[in-house]
DNA sequence: CCAAAATTGATATATAATGCCAATAATATT
DNA sequence: AATATTATTGGCATTATATATCAATTTTGG
């Protein structure tokens, strides 16, 4: 991992379809060497994959909301059955476990309120053990990017 | 936008550099009419763009930091001065403005607390007009995915 | 039920990816 | 510091893919 792997990460960030030529031009190397690295970086698993960026609206996901959710009781099992149901909810993007307080962040994709509404009582509250669900909603967007600072 | 498109749409976020001609066999078109689905989408702005997904930490950023700020002021001025500053600040991958009490929620990608302390006095600080900051840090993962529910 | 429009599929051409080999550069060893 | 070893690079040939064009088919609206 040096500064042409890094730059090659960061290129593929702003384009993650760029042809290797165009890459290799941008990173100054020829594209056989380029390719490599690439591959290199894709094998190591640091590159974890390539996705489409989506305008959630248009797809017909207008609502984006932000939950922090605090556990009642935080036994293995309380824990496990929490995150087991939480991954196989096709509407939480992410989820991740917090230091402070709050146990838990998602970011939720619905189609509306009366959406967020049936998903929080059908699919969050029925998981049991919770003490605590604080939603917000995305009002507007000041920035989003998928490119790394330099470093 | 039917649901063909977003079949596209799910399988390109499911791998962004899926070839035209493994797209088409998925939702079931023959290459043609399936790239110019694809073309369709990027020209309209619904496909925003393409990028690869990294490990954060093997780049050298470990550190994943969820903040809630308040604003004291909310003139125009102080809103504008405050979303311009962050939009140029590279360590901030999000920010959004929301409902509720809390005016803005970022995440942020730094290389440690001290870098994360540093940034928040020398970068956060000084836009001036804050009026609080809660820093969140990212424990663990449960789950992260590009792919929009099926509706 | 017909006409117009949109969508589709096949084919040919242009562009890019990939594998292979020799040359160069970087690193380690004595 | 000189040499051996290893890693990295660049060019070229082959293979695969994207893209543009056109006729055929399907869908949609009156």
């Amino acid at each position: 991992m040096d500064s042409i792997d890094r730059k090659i990460i960061r290129e593929l960030q702003k384009n993650g379809r760029i042809t290797n030529q165009e890459l290799a031009t941008k990173v100054n190397l020829s594209p056989s060497p380029c390719l490599r690295r690439l591959k290199a970086l894709e094998e190591r698993g640091i590159i974890k994959g390539y996705s489409a960026v989506i305008d959630a609206k248009s797809y017909g996901l207008p609502l984006t909301a932000l939950i922090r959710i605090k556990l009642d009781r935080h036994s293995e099992d309380a824990v496990r059955q929490f995150e087991d149901r939480v991954r196989r909810l096709d509407e939480v993007i992410e989820c991740h476990v917090l230091t402070g307080a709050t146990d838990y962040f998602m970011k939720v994709l619905v189609a509306g309120l009366e959406e967020y509404e049936e998903f929080v009582r059908k699919q969050i509250h029925p998981i049991g053990d919770i003490n605590s669900i604080d939603s917000s909603f995305v009002y507007g967007t000041v920035k989003t990017t998928n490119v790394f600072p330099d470093i």
